[in-house]
DNA sequence: CGCGCTTGTGTTAGCGCTAACATATTTCAC
DNA sequence: GTGAAATATGTTAGCGCTAACACAAGCGCG
């Protein structure tokens, strides 16, 4: 039992063996005080609840994680944290990690596959027990993943999911949500009703395209692909898709647009703007998310409520199951959407 | 060297022994190697990083924080996620953070004095190398944060700043914001300016309102204790606290309102839009911060830009020297702002 | 009154890593 | 070729905590 430390920089920190010597008792009890366990002496234990107290005495997470394999941390990936969608979602993580009793460490990617990865790894090497994944969206190697989950360490992916690796996602029914609104928009009786895609390489672009051909064929309507142009999820790219829509000739420009999300539908409702066009008269728009923007808009966007707060908090509970092993991986849960009507669709 | 493990379930993870074991040298060999450290031959090395990647070697950053201590790591404490202004924030933490080889745990107190408290607590468990914080609006008890310092955790405070305990602060200089601002009214012609205020207990809405009065007081007009309404930060607050200004008499009643905030803003925008009053031409009104949604607003609100991502780089920053010691703590820095014209105070 | 049982406490060792020191090997000047 | 410096590697111990086991004392019970 060394006084010298190695460095010059002596840690002031008290640490549960001071504490214990001080009083004239093993380590161990202290241990066992501090935590709550049984089989210690009432007296002894306000000894030391006391003590801890008096020497303003914060425990070492890091040593108890070393010695318990465990952290009770969590590692969050997200794509980018600037829009609403994602801090609503973080905020439903952070609740639900919160009342586990577990922290939370983010990453977030800048929607970069290299950064991805490298954030996965560190996260890893911090031994987080479990890690919450909404993918970049040039990813398309998932052998991470898979590695990720081979070593024992759960992953739940939400919103941008990664099905068939045996994870849990926890999203909402893409399919369903975009040939929802898109049937809304058939039941407004546009005929040439315009799709802004997601990226195929991402489940929410692949899924609300399926959507959105699926509302048309079910109404007999053709797909016609130059009305199919791929925007990405932000704002600029909705700008220059539609855009590249209203080159078309008069007859053949759309009525209407089905956006893959509400990011893209600003950057389309700016275009559509920009040519003197009037929403919803000269051109309906309709967006999937409802950004916070969405209300204030000049002519309020008809969205799909996509609760970013429910995704998270589900998403957070489901990992904590699992790592918990209260629950098996590989589950799908699906959370429920609502179709918000406003103005920009032509509804009064 | 026993090799039971003494829980069931065996860690699948290799660790730098092993891989040392395998190769018949040393672990000190192997962590030498790895952390690319010198005196290790070429060969020597070569070999530990090729087996590293065949074995599938990830660090143990928990036994490395705990030998080393030091865990890379800052904690962030934010009292909410959910508005533009903290993600953007965070942003800027994440890529100042990232690029400096540190990671960032997240917590947020949802503006409660105690969920503070145990997050700078839990923080300190897990032995974050310094902290960022915003506080919480009730925060009025500063010892928690003058502990932690003297345990040798360097704090940053950022945006809700706490002053003169010796902890570095970056900001935005609330006063001449809020002064600048209120003039702009001013030089509009408009002689009953209101203002809604931030809780005084935030440095904030302390300074903000200072500001506002030193506007008035250069251009020689009273300040009228009724046209001050503490509104808050919230959309909410700003409703109720706008509705509070409407009641008065037409005489008495502001024709400009300078908001501590965007949110307030949209909450008094609301109100005066159900009293069937027209911005500005009845009501002319400002904010502070650059909401996202400012732009959107029916009547585009003037504000001023508050450069979020720059506060969160810059804090991150200035802590991240404060750890490695190359900067001293105490310094205040300030973010410079700039006002951002819009319709709603009167212009074009 | 000796047996097992419960309760309280101590001891030992190990989580995986690395600083500091110790030692072995090579290099090179003169 | 010899001593000193430079390079490469090993050894020991410790970061602060806790599981597992060991042990001591007090308990009731037939």
């Amino acid at each position: 039992m060394s006084e010298r430390k190695r460095s010059g920089k002596v840690s002031r920190r008290i640490t549960a063996e001071a504490i214990a010597e001080k009083l004239g008792v093993s380590a161990m009890t202290v241990s066992r005080a501090l935590n709550g366990r049984p089989n210690v002496n009432r007296k002894t234990r306000e000894k030391v609840l006391s003590a801890a107290r008096k020497y303003g005495y914060t425990p070492n997470h890091i040593a108890r994680s070393l010695a318990l394999r465990k952290t009770e941390t969590i590692g969050v990936v997200v794509p980018e944290i600037s829009h609403s969608f994602f801090p609503e979602v973080i905020r439903g993580i952070e609740d639900a990690v919160y009342s586990a009793g577990y922290h939370l460490i983010l990453t977030s990617t800048a929607e970069d596959v290299n950064r991805e990865q490298d954030a996965i790894m560190t996260l890893q090497s911090k031994r987080v027990d479990g890690l919450l994944i909404s993918t970049a969206q040039t990813v398309t190697d998932h052998s991470m993943y898979e590695e990720t989950i081979r070593q024992g360490v759960p992953i739940v992916f939400f919103d941008r999911v990664v099905q068939n690796i045996g994870a849990t996602c926890v999203s909402i029914d893409d399919e369903d949500c975009c040939a929802r609104i898109t049937e809304h928009m058939i039941g407004h009786g546009y005929h040439s009703i315009a799709h802004l895609s997601g990226p195929p390489t991402v489940s929410i672009g692949k899924g609300r395209m399926k959507g959105y051909k699926k509302a048309l064929a079910r109404h007999n309507m053709k797909v016609r692909p130059e009305l199919i142009v791929q925007s990405g999820f932000h704002e600029k790219g909705g700008y220059v898709a539609m855009e590249r829509l209203l080159q078309l000739s008069p007859r053949e420009r759309p009525d209407a647009v089905v956006a893959v999300n509400d990011p893209a539908a600003f950057g389309a409702i700016k275009a559509i703007q920009e040519h003197r066009l009037r929403i919803p008269q000269d051109i309906a728009i309709v967006g999937m998310t409802d950004d916070i923007r969405a209300e204030l808009a000049l002519s309020p966007l008809t969205t799909i409520r996509q609760p970013a707060y429910e995704i998270g908090k589900s998403a957070a509970e489901a990992l904590i199951e699992e790592i918990e092993e209260r629950a098996k991986p590989g589950r799908k849960i699906i959370v429920q959407t609502e179709l918000t009507v406003r103005k920009s669709c032509g509804c009064v």
